[in-house]
DNA sequence: GCGGATCAC
DNA sequence: TATGGTGATCCGC
């Protein structure tokens, strides 16, 4: 269950046939009669390992969980997101394929490089407990009503059930199962409606005992949680072993509950560990790195928190990736404490296109909304309605306010201008949703969280609207005079004024201007001599939300946007190979009328693209250096830190003489990568760039070594992204793949 | 910032 | 007859 809310999961509370399975999972070795078994080619979450169904017949499962899907709305609509997932994995294959020898070879020694750092940051001499509770909303029933004993039985209904004991575990019935294709695997099925009050007291009682251990656990939901147990262990001189068998003995004397445990270096491994000798078991990984990446290498991918259906199919096709699981890195750090960063909730009901009843559901999910964000006592500015369609289409709506709202009539307002857009249309569930809550302002500032990306980004995104009361919580927050009304000048009164966008782009490249504006309509822009470029809509309609294309990017020539908006494009210097310059682009307003909202600042942005497509990320998002710096307002303060930072950054990296010798080679570090890696690439620049920054203000040694949090950061744009260095794998038996299949000795394909 | 998706539990 | 609810995160716009 979810780590914050203790109410919980409903669980309760056709029409054609189609004859073409093979849309589902045509990746999938095809038999010689393909329309044999039908069942093969529906892939779902149920064939999945899971603790208690090793004996399980699988094939009967599938079949079963197909016969009574097939032809329902929910089946068709799985079948169309499988098309999806196919062509995801598609383009990743053909980005793949234009990867050349000498690229692969550049990215082994960046890969080789980052895996040695990687390492020599790892830290295994911790001592992590993943506790995890058996069967838990199951067992707290059988708890309170013994009779259940060893009978097959779940918690939930006949649409969904929550869990299941180890005894329906057999017949393959288990979590997110609808209950009516449960009870067709195993028709002596018992079902129990759940009751989360009663979970809640358990998992407090399980805290209890958690806290003696580790007063700083975290706890990841209400059946599970991380323990630091290594001071214990020093102190006690005792093994992670004794520990985890002493927890595992009072949370059973607490609760008359059995749970399970696993012991490593950090909280990844502990997790997966956990879950080997489950039920009421427990396994640990001994502190060596031998044993260590013994168990890596052999492990299933799937079996990594975060791994999960799409995300496993996608890596057996397609993919590189894993170096920091691979190298078993992940949350050794010590514990800190995530504030809630959204409220929500959300109700299913028979599929309709009464209005009147949506407006009935609507209001009771404001009313609990609002009592949830006051018992927390939490403001928050971005209201999210979601909706899915009778055919299980998820949709959501958002909008962010310029005040904080918590009130049930504020939300329902909203909510309802949200939902009005929207119909008519035929729904089976509405939710609602706040984030950005009041006083996060800075909660993205910790340690770990200051890169350089998000230090520069923060306030500068295209996207962000600046928030008036962010601007509040500033002056908040430094003790500052606290101001009544925020200021006007961001939101209106912006005659005359003017902005200038820098940027960067590649010579040669095409560039595109995108505008987004409430108030702006879709403005043609055009050159000085009024021809029109180009104005292409984006699918945003109504809001004006669109890209300008100019095919090439010539320094110092003026574009007019419509009447109102004239961009100035002036070179400022080319870089010794030629392929990159530093530019500035200008822009300026004679007058609007009446936009809405932010307009000066946000009407019009831009960012340059590479002729493959891929998005330029860190110094190619705008930095605004704001001629509104001239108001006296606080809204400034915000603004300026962050753009002030990035251009001088910007600075730093062109007076740095940084380049690619012969468009290859890293004129600071040495280092080779090809043209091709353009993200690869950015990536490097913004690695020397933060170590620049932190030279300015840390006074850390000019090229010296990256600190933790940078570290982490890059590591993480690695797992994510670089689509372009994702390689083919040979695709046999890839139902188990263990992680070191993605270690390929031989990265060139023939 | 928004919207779609994925994931965990 | 019938396929959940809460929260977080990431990507591409
Ligand atoms: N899709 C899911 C998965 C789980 N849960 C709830 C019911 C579970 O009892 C509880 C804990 O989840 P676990 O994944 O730990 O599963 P169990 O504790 O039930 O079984 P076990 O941990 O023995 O595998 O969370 C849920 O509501 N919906
Ligand atoms: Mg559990």
């Amino acid at each position: 269950m979810q780590p914050h809310h203790s109410r919980a999961a409903s669980c309760d509370g056709d029409a054609i046939r189609h004859d073409d399975e093979a849309a589902f999972n045509c990746h999938q070795k095809q038999s010689p009669h393909k329309d044999d078994k039908p069942w093969h080619s529906y892939d779902t979450v149920f064939l999945n390992a899971k603790a208690g169904m090793d004996g399980v017949d699988k094939e009967k499962v599938q079949k079963v969980v197909y016969e009574m899907s097939k032809g329902s709305r929910y089946f068709e609509n799985e079948k169309r997101k499988e098309a999806v997932v196919e062509q995801r994995i598609d383009r990743l294959r053909s980005q793949a394929c234009l990867i050349t020898a000498a690229g692969l070879a550049s990215l082994e020694k960046v890969v080789d490089k980052k895996i040695g750092e990687l390492e020599a940051n790892r830290d295994l001499s911790r001592v992590w407990i993943h506790v995890d509770l058996d069967a838990f909303y199951a067992a707290v029933e059988t708890q309170e009503n013994p009779s259940l004993k060893g009978k097959p039985m779940a918690v939930g209904g006949l649409s969904m059930i929550c869990t299941a004991n180890y005894e329906a575990r057999k017949f393959g019935v288990r979590a997110a199962m609808p209950g009516f294709i449960a009870r067709k695997l195993c028709q002596d099925l018992i079902f129990v409606r759940p009751d989360f009050e009663k979970y809640s007291k358990y998992s407090e009682l399980t805290r209890q005992v958690f806290r003696e251990y580790d007063e700083r656990f975290i706890a990841r939901s209400m059946d599970e949680a991380y323990l630091d147990v290594t001071d214990i262990c020093r102190e006690r001189t005792i093994s992670g072993a004794q520990v985890a068998e002493e927890i595992r003995h009072h949370v059973y004397e607490k609760t008359k509950l059995t749970c399970s445990a696993g012991v490593g270096p950090n909280r990844l491994l502990a997790k997966v560990c956990s879950d080997i000798n489950k039920p009421n078991g427990q396994y640990v990984l001994p502190n060596e790195r031998s044993a260590i990446m013994n168990f890596i290498s052999a492990l299933p991918i799937r079996k990594v928190s975060g791994i999960g259906k799409v995300t496993e199919r996608m890596l057996k096709d397609v993919l590189d990736f894993f170096f920091s699981v691979g190298l078993a890195i992940g949350g050794s750090e010590p514990p800190q404490d995530e504030p809630r960063k959204s409220l929500s909730n959300e109700r299913t009901f028979m599929a309709t296109t009464d209005e009147s009843f949506f407006s009935k559901k609507l209001e009771e999910l404001a009313e609990a909304l609002a009592v949830d964000m006051a018992k927390e006592g939490l403001q928050g500015r971005t209201l999210t309605l979601k909706l899915k369609t009778a055919s299980f289409e998820v949709r959501t709506r958002a909008v962010s306010l310029h005040q904080y709202i918590f009130s049930k009539s504020d939300i329902l307002l909203h909510a309802s201008k949200l939902l009005k857009a929207e119909v008519p249309l035929s729904l089976r569930l509405i939710g609602l949703r706040l984030a950005n809550f009041k006083g996060e302002m800075f909660a993205c500032l910790s340690p770990s969280q200051r890169t350089l990306a998000s230090y520069l980004n923060q306030n500068t995104s295209p996207y962000k609207t600046p928030g008036v009361t962010d601007i509040c919580e500033y002056e908040t927050m430094n003790s500052m005079p606290h101001r009544e009304s925020s200021p006007k000048s961001i939101d209106q009164d912006n005659e005359n004024e003017d902005l200038r966008l820098s940027f960067k782009a590649h010579v040669g490249r095409r560039l595109n201007l995108s505008y987004k504006s409430d108030g702006l309509q879709n403005p043609n822009y055009k050159h000085e001599d009024g021809q029109v470029v180009t104005s292409k809509r984006l699918d945003r309609d109504p809001l004006t939300h669109g890209t300008l294309q100019q095919s090439l990017l010539k320094p110092g020539e003026t574009y007019l946007a419509g009447e109102e908006a004239s961009i100035v494009l002036q070179r400022r210097g080319i870089d010794s190979c030629g392929s990159h310059f530093e530019s500035k682009l200008c822009a300026s307003w004679d007058s609007m009328e009446k936009p809405s909202t932010s307009l000066n600042v946000d009407a019009l942005t831009c960012k340059a693209e590479s002729e493959m497509g891929f998005r330029s990320s860190l110094l190619d998002s705008i930095g605004i250096e704001d001629q509104v710096a001239a108001e006296s307002s606080t809204s400034i303060l915000q603004i300026d830190r962050s753009t002030h930072v990035k251009s001088e950054a910007t600075n730093l990296l062109q007076t740095s003489s940084f380049t690619w010798i012969e468009d290859f080679r890293c004129s600071v570090c040495g280092i080779e990568v090809p043209a091709e890696l353009i993200s690869i690439r950015q990536e490097h620049e913004d690695y020397h760039l933060a170590q620049l920054l932190q030279e300015e203000s840390g006074g850390m040694g000019l090229w010296s070594n990256h600190n933790d949090s940078f570290q982490k950061q890059i590591g993480k744009r690695c797992l994510r992204e670089e689509s372009g260095t994702r390689r083919k794998l040979s695709k046999k038996d890839a139902n188990c793949l263990p992680i070191d299949a993605y270690f390929v000795k031989n990265r060139f394909s023939p």
